[in-house]
DNA sequence: CTGTTTATCGTCAGGGAGACGACTATGATC
DNA sequence: GATCATAGTCGTCTCCCTGACGATAAACAG
């Protein structure tokens, strides 16, 4: 099938984003307000066309930036920045109304970030628990107290699909750092995991598996007490991407 | 940023297919040779044209079935036709010579096919061992006899990625069995694993690891001499499609 | 000073995996 | 038919990891 270059269908491409981060304890997708139709007033994730001459994950980076100020630090590399990877690609023929549509959705994990809106974009932008975006299952940590509204086109499913990657490569791999401070302790990283994955873990045991996996951790020397009581090591991400044996998550 | 639809750059969009099979103890992936310009008479992944009102998955679906008349489950399903589920995605600025195309790559699992040139297509088409295309880091089963190029395009590196999740996803998965037949051995399934990640495993601890787990397989009943020695009993797949505690694969 | 909070170290039992020994049931060969 | 090679299947033993949980340490609040 040698194909003709004068007669492919021609596609619209734009990469949205997933941008996780972990607030007072919960899970945070980073949404914005659509300023017209279609779906306008409803909250969507972030996002934008593929430029002409730009490469999928530039363009990814591009929208970071432009929304939230984070410069990624793309496919691995030290905490101080943010992580970038490609999730998965949807593109469904009427996904988008007016025009086919292919978007390459794009799994950033961020820090907490001091500015309650982020970014200077002039869209209202904001933080939401991912348990108050329809199309999660998380409803623990759900209390209601926000309002509850399913998000524009196919977001709701990206945004799940995203939920569940973060989720199962934390366990797996150290991006569970990508949420933490460049420096951070253990307690830290522990509530990274439980808000992450919605449950207790037992800080004796956790403390064990992530000091004692290699490559995991490097202490800095200092300390904090910065969350109360005793003063806490503070460590920095060590080197090592792949966590063996992996740190599952409990069972149901 | 309200986009607007007139004024959005065109690409083309193609899905590339990654078709891994187990052949003689050696994981293959199917390869077309090109007819035309660019990288004319180079081996390639097969692929295609997205149509203007077709999903990725079904434009997937639709190009394998021409290749080899397979008939893929989509997202699970038991054992009788292909497994097939998306990769990831390509759009370098000028990965194709020609024009703008983005390529949404898909990674098929099947079982090993009769046919030695599959589909009935025009092109010549052929079973490659991975370890003969360069791109791929198994080098320990290729011994050379066959001719070593690499694929046209970005290909090489797509056939790396779906090699590599492939390798990944039998560990926690029972994708394993996709590469079977509807009924099979556990010694069959265990050359599976070996092709796949080109080691040797313990027959007896792959036994005890595959007849416990509980939804992996179940038994038909039958048995077979097929592979020669003492009869085997043949089993089924079973519903199970996570495998809890994984079966990792052994270390360097 | 006492209670509270968080961090960190230890102990113990159970499960799973790697390393193997032993036995079984076929077909192939002498 | 006896023997051998080939696979399959069952057991055992040890080590390591994990989950459950007791105990101690070091800060702060009253």
């Amino acid at each position: 099938m040698p194909y003709d270059p004068s007669a492919y269908p021609p596609f619209a491409v734009t990469v949205d984003l997933v941008v996780l981060t972990v607030r007072k304890h919960a899970l945070c997708a980073l949404v914005v307000r659509r300023g017209g139709p279609p779906f306008q007033g409803r909250w969507a994730l972030p996002g934008g066309f593929v430029r002409g001459d730009e490469d999928l994950e530039a363009a990814a980076a591009r929208e970071l930036t432009e929304e939230t100020g984070l410069r990624p630090h793309v496919s691995g590399g030290q905490n101080a920045g943010a992580h970038l990877e490609q999730l998965a690609t949807y593109g469904a023929p009427r996904r988008d109304p007016r025009m086919r549509v292919v978007s390459v959705a794009h799994l950033v994990l961020a820090p907490d970030l001091p500015s309650p809106t982020p970014g200077g974009d002039a869209r209202s932008a904001r933080w939401a628990p991912v348990g108050s975006l329809s199309g999660t299952d998380s409803g623990a940590e759900w209390d209601g107290t926000e309002q509850q509204e399913s998000l524009a086109f196919d977001h709701g499913e990206i945004l799940r699909d995203g939920v569940e990657r973060a989720r199962s490569k934390i366990e797996y791999s150290s991006l569970a750092t990508a949420f933490c401070p460049p420096e951070f302790t253990v307690g830290e990283l522990r509530r990274v995991y439980e808000a992450v994955w919605g449950v207790a873990l037992d800080p004796r045991n956790f403390h064990r598996k992530v000091t004692g996996t290699p490559g995991f951790l490097v202490p800095t020397g200092g300390t904090t007490t910065r969350q109360g009581g005793r003063p806490a090591q503070l460590f920095r991400a060590g080197g090592a991407t792949l966590l063996n044996p992996p740190m599952l998550r409990p069972e149901v």
